[in-house]
Formats: C-alpha cells, sequence, structure tokens
DNA sequence: CTTGAACCTGACGTCAGCGGTAGGTTTTAG
DNA sequence: CTAAAACCTACCGCTGACGTCAGGTTCAAG
C-alpha cells in the first residue's frame, strides 16, 4: 500500500504520514523506485497515533510507547509509562469534567439573565 | 495590587499576565509611575482563563465569553458560543474516555505479557 | 540617597504538528 | 510512448501561548 491510500484510509495527510516517520513512529519499506511501502496494518496504527495525539501524548512518548504495541514483551519502565500517561489522560478529563460545569454555571446564568 | 503578586497568587507567570493583557482579557488600572494595578477579583479571573484555557479555547473565544462572565446582559451570540464550547468540551471528554479505555487495554495487555 | 528588587516596553526565540511550495522522479492509464 | 497522477526530498512558514533577553524606569528599604 502506497502512502496516498494509508492517507484515504485513516484520514490523515500524506504530510502527517512523513512527518510520522519522521518523528520515529512508521517506517514502512521502500519499493524499487523509492517510494514507501506499508504494510496492512498500519491504517489501524494511525489511527491509534491520533488517538494518543488527541490525547495529548506528544511524537517521542508514542514512540515509546509502540514496543507496548507490537512486541512481545514489556519492560518495566514501559509499563510505568503508560501508568503514567494513563493518569495523565485521568487527570486531564477530571479537569475538563470541572470546566464543563463552570461552563454549565455560565449558561445558567446567562439564561436567567435573558429572562 | 501589583503583577508580581498576581503571578504567584494565581501560579502564573509575569509575561502571561502581561500576555494576557495584550489579548484583552484583562485590563488592569496604571499607577502614577505607569505600573500596572490590579484588583482583587483578578486572581479569581486570571485563574478562570487557565481552566478555559486547558479546555482548549483560545485567547479570543476567552475574550468573547468575558461579557457572560462579567456583565448583567447577555446576547444571543454569545449564549450561543457557550453552548457551542460546552460541546466542544464534552466532546474532548468523550474523546479521551475512549482513548483511556485504549490505555487500559495496552495496560492490560502488558501485564499479561508480562506475567 | 543609593541600591537592588520589581516593574516597564519592545522584540525575537521556541516548540509541535503539521501545511505548502519547489523542483525533480516514478508509476499508471491510455 | 506520453501525459498526468502520485510520489520523492528538502526546506520554509504558520499558529498560539508564552520564554527570554535587552535596555531603561520605578519602588521600597536602609
Amino acid at each position: 500500500m502506497r502512502i496516498g491510500e494509508v492517507a484515504r484510509r485513516s484520514g490523515v495527510s500524506v504530510r502527517a504520514l512523513r512527518y510520522y516517520e519522521e518523528q520515529g513512529l512508521l517506517t514502512p519499506d521502500r519499493g524499487p523506485g523509492g517510494q514507501r511501502e506499508y504494510a496492512e496494518g498500519a491504517v489501524d496504527r494511525v489511527r491509534v497515533f491520533q488517538q494518543l495525539y488527541a490525547a495529548g501524548l506528544s511524537s517521542s512518548r508514542i514512540a515509546e510507547l509502540i514496543p507496548c504495541i507490537d512486541t512481545d514483551t514489556t519492560t518495566a519502565h514501559q509499563r510505568a509509562m503508560l501508568a503514567a500517561e494513563r493518569a495523565r489522560v485521568r487527570e486531564r478529563i477530571d479537569q475538563l469534567t470541572a470546566t464543563l460545569a463552570r461552563l454549565d454555571d455560565l449558561i445558567e446564568a446567562a439564561d436567567n439573565r435573558r429572562a
């Protein structure tokens, strides 16, 4: 599969895919003409990357997590990182939930003043 | 209250406070020597700003919301914006919750492989 | 009255995750 | 065989929320 198809199927830009490679997240093979050749699983992996990016993880963090995704062994360090990132996401959710409540207050107050 | 104290009490940098002013979020008075003089409520307002920034709102969005915070009337436009931002935060929470589940999967898998 | 902390105004630097462009090569369709 | 679509590398640009000087002013303490 070439880069354009991966882009279409995963919903990210070609540029983004090359960027991911630059960051060490993807290392596709190269065809005889030098073009990138992606394995089937690439599309799913890109989707995972997008999800982790959306969760606020940096490229380097995601790179560190890759062995947890596709190897058979995990080191203590990797497990600790997973736990740490989980905690971060958890905190973020809690914080956003608080913000949501704050916005609800503002909305309620605004509605009252309209009446 | 001068800028340094506001910074300490609100937990942001002096630079950030000047930036907020640049963005129209804060408009402190000026003392005779040209120094910024903040009212008591400034600290709380800065905390609200931080919360909204953390929720992914931009400076200009926050600036638009300010009238909802401290005036007595709100326009339909402002109420619509509040609702839209609320929806955005809600979506973000849902997405993060999905990511959390994903991380939990990874963690469980990692733990199994360790055993 | 001096000195050092805190303040002021520019203005440039940073970082991340790409977007966009230039200039050239490879692949595919007809 | 040709033309266009898709690909390549290399590089500069962008945005947002500040960090970080530089060079000068003001304030509080002794």
